[in-house]
DNA sequence: AGAAAAATGTGATAATTATCACAAAAAGCG
DNA sequence: CGCTTTTTGTGATAATTATCACATTTTTCT
């Protein structure tokens, strides 16, 4: 069992930041709140090697987690707060590739495989972090196949979303790209019409590909039509159904 | 043990096509000289519950061999010729993914999850099948823990594969893109700097996602400067630098 | 609180790519 | 082998988006 307090460094190859408060890792993983639906398969022995050899960390926001290219030696879970996944592109640009909400793990693309990040992970909030051994999962994926199979399912689901949007972004002009951001955070992250946007007009932009002075542009003119309020970064949709539309068409 | 003979007509939800010509089934899966690299993990018990559950099919170019939506019954398996991997969009445009080269599996991504393909494929070139039903496949999954490690392995390269050639592109202009499908038909699909590209311009465009005829100027542009050779679909690549360079940078 | 840094809004202009129109060439088919 | 259908090439023009420049606002940090 791992002690961590204020003021401790981690130092490591893909585990670099502060941790600020002192955290209480008292409970065990079978009583976690935050535990992920997958380890419903898994038994109280097998949870107990998980809580034998993880630990928890709190990270600040803004802090980079992973970056791309370091060995994965940890699978990250999140217990609370939102990060991005992104790939950094040749000349400072960025490609946001989702924004991950609490209760799903980082880094599952790279465990079959190479075993290197391939993308790289920032805080947008304050988050609660649990690192688990790379070995110690995939001991748990070898010995048990249903576990196994929801991790695989939940890497496939996510890895079909996201590649959809994609998709859909690369046939849309900019009015849509921006119009599926505003749906996105609403409906899959927010699950309200009323949110305050975590991310910069500038990342905004990076995560439709277009730039930051177009994705500001789209903004006003959504605001001056009506279809959103903009108070700095909380927005309020106010005619979803418009922005559907000019998803699909505009 | 299934005997399909000229003139067949097999229907099925994901399965429609008419088989050209009597086809030798006698070898046995293990003895297969196009069977997949994953299969070398398998006991000869387990390919002979393949041998005893698959059958074989020759299609012709040209044929829908996947419809995306249709329920997954069949694991397919690519012996020999070149399929294209692709979604419908809303207005009759497609996307392609990918070219799909013998020796891999088509519709691994929904064997975890939901049991529904979720890409259309194509034949480019006459093909021979092996359908391998999804059961069968899943129950090996399940009782070969290396299998299902092999199975998804290759299922997360060729994810990361497609996602960053993605990604890529969505930064790239259009110059940069047809240069990148020139690389990856010659370094990836053939292996080789002269080769027929089994596409039309329009498809060449729809890996890409820019218009027929922006496509269709940027080989004459290219063939002008000297890079390329034309001749109908036969090309040949002179100047393989100058297109990385293209690729990168313009 | 106050200075420095980062983020934002907006106009003017340039670059890129799509769209339309139509002729020419190639491929498929009875 | 002709006829039809599909594919291709190219010019002219329109639409879309990026880029540059700079004023303003907001955030961050001490």
């Amino acid at each position: 069992m791992i002690i961590i307090t204020k003021s401790d460094y981690l130092y490591s190859s893909d585990l670099y930041h502060m941790v600020t408060e002192e955290v209480k890792i008292n409970t065990k993983c079978s009583d976690c709140p935050d535990k992920s639906c997958a380890t419903a398969v898994l038994s109280s022995k097998e949870m107990d090697s998980i809580f034998r050899n993880r630990f928890i960390s709190e990270v600040r926001k803004g802090t980079n987690i992973v970056n791309e290219g370091s060995p994965t030696s940890y699978i990250i879970y999140l217990r609370s707060g939102l990060v991005k996944e992104f790939v950094q592109m040749p000349d400072t640009q960025e490609q946001i590739l989702q924004i991950i909400i609490p209760h799903s793990y980082l880094g599952l693309t790279s465990i079959f495989g190479d075993k290197v990040n391939h993308y790289s992970y920032k805080a947008l909030t304050d988050l609660r972090l649990c690192y688990i051994d790379i070995n110690v999962f995939t001991a748990l994926l070898k010995n048990n196949v249903d576990f196994a199979f929801e991790i695989m399912t939940s890497i496939g689901r996510e890895n079909l979303n996201n590649f959809h949007r994609f998709i859909n972004q690369s046939h849309k002009k900019s009015y849509g790209r921006i119009a599926d951001v505003l749906i996105y955070f609403s409906k899959v992250i927010f699950l309200t019409s009323k949110f305050q946007i975590p991310l910069t007009r500038q990342e905004i932009a990076e995560m439709v590909g277009i730039s930051r002075e177009s994705a500001g542009r789209i903004f006003s003119k959504f605001r001056t039509e009506g279809i959103i309020e903009i108070q700095g970064r909380n927005i309020t949709i106010n005619d979803m159904k418009k922005l559907e539309k000019i998803s699909r068409y505009g």
